[in-house]
RNA sequence: GGCCCCAUCGUUUAAUGGUUAGGACACGGCCCUUUCAAGGCCGCGAUGCGGGUUCGAUUCCCGCUGGGGUCACCA
């Protein structure tokens, strides 16, 4: 039994996206499930690109979502494509002269041919065959079998490239651990180019080449890689080598529909409401941390757009890995753990599952609301710095406020301080932020959902005000104002140890009983007095949290509101 | 168009030659409740069509329809 070891091949694109991801994450959970290795290879032969900028996405993802791999690129050296592992380098651009071995071989062997076909001239044949309604298989008009040939097509000034010679009869069988067997006729399949006139190499050849110099023992992709499948195969039966288990997975198709899901229809996409939701769930964080939302990469296909919002690995993965896998008819919440001892090949479906954005936002939730409190302490403070609520004191960032410079998991004991309440100390930042994140509780659903409930940070002569609901509650309640008025000399002979949630709340029992009134006659002025707002945490909570000094600063300060009713 | 793949609620999926076809997300309702969340309960809702095989087919076979992938000197 030979070592397992898997693959996952990302040409440099400057992004990664979701359905890549998917893909990663199964190679990844089988490679780990039998004790094997994952590697991680780059696909960079177009040399045009970017290398650094356009790859550095892509590993960061890959790390940040856990599905880190055994061999392959060295996170921090992409710019000079420096790698690790047994087989180094693990850039196709770096891997030229394997690829040339191979081509050389082929050639020996027969099973390629230099061919100097004019591109229009293998046009006008693919055209007629298309015409015709046939497969297009080319003449082999321009093949060069021998020295002669090449001098004279050379001679007429024509470039060559390297063509695969395809069988023209005959089947061939994939086994496919997700597809069962696939059939092809050898005889529907071309003459693939497999080395440009310029001498580069093309993808199958490097693809197949790699894959056996690295020792890939299962090649899982995706679907739409099946139909290249045979070429690959000949390619490897050709050289004489072990043919590598395949296992074609299924596409991760758009919202609602089985077309692959793409980056560039992000508009088309917008169309589908709980995409659009999650866009602008998204967008409406990133205006307030100042992140720049025109970004290419501000789009849910992409994996950055959950990194930036405050999105956390663990329901990505879990709900990636629900696409197009089921353990059984019950269980859907798993950490990379479980995924890694439950996980098999013969549970994978065969077709594509689109994307559903509210179901991600879903499995987001549940892991996000079960994070102890520090851990969403370390994540609020970069939401809470970007948006101008805090600042670092020391550390690697302190005064740094750029929402992009800050990074998604703070040091816990970093000193903060209050950009806008100036009498809170910084010493008392950390308490009063781990009880604002108590009090919230289940309210935030990603990281940057904190910045829906910064008026507890705010100045207490100075917080924000929603004038709809002051209008609403108070200008237009002029009962409830009395009312208000009289409880805020209760609060202020209540003792400072009676402000918590359960005291506030007996407290405010026997006002009512009092008065005979209903909660609702007193409570939501209160709320839009001391919080500013309609909605929120619980009045108690929100009322300890602020503590009586605040709070009765906060009913103070009540005059100097806008009265103007709506 | 050739070749290949696919087909269960809106979405994602489970299941078996015999089940009231199960779960999750979404949606609707109710409960809880000071608002907003969260939570609990209930509901809505699917085997694409036509033929076979079979006592019986969602399941097996064939055809149709529909959807998708792929046919580059892209990866």
């Amino acid at each position: 039994m030979t070592a397992i070891r898997t693959r996952f091949a990302p040409s440099p694109t400057g992004y990664l996206h979701i359905g890549g991801v998917r893909t990663a994450l199964f190679c990844y959970l089988f490679a780990k499930q039998r004790g094997g290795r994952f590697i991680l290879r780059i696909d960079d032969t177009d040399q045009t690109r970017n290398v650094r900028d356009a790859l550095q996405p892509i590993l960061d993802g890959l790390k940040w979502l856990g599905i880190e791999w055994d061999e392959g690129p060295v996170i921090t050296g992409a710019a000079d494509r420096e790698s690790f592992g047994p087989h180094v380098p693990y850039y196709q651009s770096l891997r030229g002269d394997k690829y040339q071995e191979a081509v050389d071989k082929l050639l020996a062997s027969g099973h390629a041919y230099r061919d100097y076909a004019r591109a229009e001239e293998i046009q006008a044949e693919r055209q007629a065959a298309q015409d015709a309604k046939r497969t297009f298989v080319y003449s082999r008009r321009f093949m060069a079998e021998t020295e002669a040939d090449r001098a004279r097509f050379e001679a007429e000034g024509r470039a060559g490239v390297v063509r695969l010679k395809m069988p023209r009869e005959g089947k061939l069988v994939i086994h496919d651990l997700v597809r069962g067997d696939v059939e092809f006729d050898w005889a529907t399949e071309q003459d693939h180019v497999i080395q440009r006139a310029d001498g580069s190499f093309i993808y199958h050849l490097a693809n197949v080449v790699d894959d056996h110099d690295f020792g890939i023992s299962h090649v899982i992709r995706a679907e739409e890689h099946l139909s290249n499948t045979p070429r690959q195969i000949f390619i490897i039966q050709s050289l004489g080598w072990e043919l590598p288990a395949y296992a074609h997975l299924p596409f991760v198709a758009e919202p609602g529909s089985k077309t692959k899901l793409s980056k560039r229809k992000l508009d088309k996409y917008l169309k589908n409401p709980d995409f659009a939701k999650l866009v602008n769930h998204g967008k409406s964080i990133a205006d307030r941390v100042g992140l720049a939302t025109t970004a290419d990469g501000f789009n849910p296909v992409i994996v950055d757009f959950y990194r930036q919002v405050g999105y956390i690995p663990e329901g990505i993965i879990n709900y990636l890995s629900l696409l197009g896998w089921a353990l059984d008819d019950k269980a859907e919440f798993f950490r990379m753990a479980d995924m890694v001892r439950l996980f098999t090949l013969d549970k994978v479906n065969k077709a594509p599952a689109s994307f559903d954005p509210a179901k991600l936002f879903a499995f987001q939730e549940k892991h996000f609301i079960i994070l102890p409190t520090e851990e969403k302490y370390r994540r609020a403070i970069r939401y809470l710095i970007a948006a101008g609520h805090l600042q670092a004191l020391d550390g690697p960032f302190a005064g740094v406020s750029d929402f992009t410079a800050l990074p998604d998991l703070f040091d816990p004991d970093t000193s903060l301080a209050l950009t806008r309440h100036e009498e809170i100390p910084p010493r008392e930042v950390k308490a009063l932020l781990t009880a604002l994140i108590e009090a919230v509780g289940e309210r935030i659903k990603v990281s940057g959902d904190i910045l829906d409930f910064v008026e507890f940070l705010d100045s207490d002569t100075d917080f924000a005000i929603d004038e709809k609901a002051w209008a609403k509650r108070i200008t237009g309640a002029p009962e409830s104002a009395a009312l208000l008025d009289e409880y805020a000399g209760r609060l202020a002979a209540c003792p400072e140890e009676n402000f918590t949630a359960p005291a506030l709340e007996a407290h405010f029992a026997a006002f009512l009983e009092e008065k005979q009134i209903k909660p609702a006659q007193l409570i939501h002025a209160l709320r839009v007095a001391v919080t500013g707002k309609g909605v929120g945490i619980g009045m108690f909570e929100a009322l300890a949290l602020l503590g009586k000094e605040r709070t009765l600063k906060r009913l103070a300060a009540r005059d100097r509101k806008p009265d103007e009713s709506a």
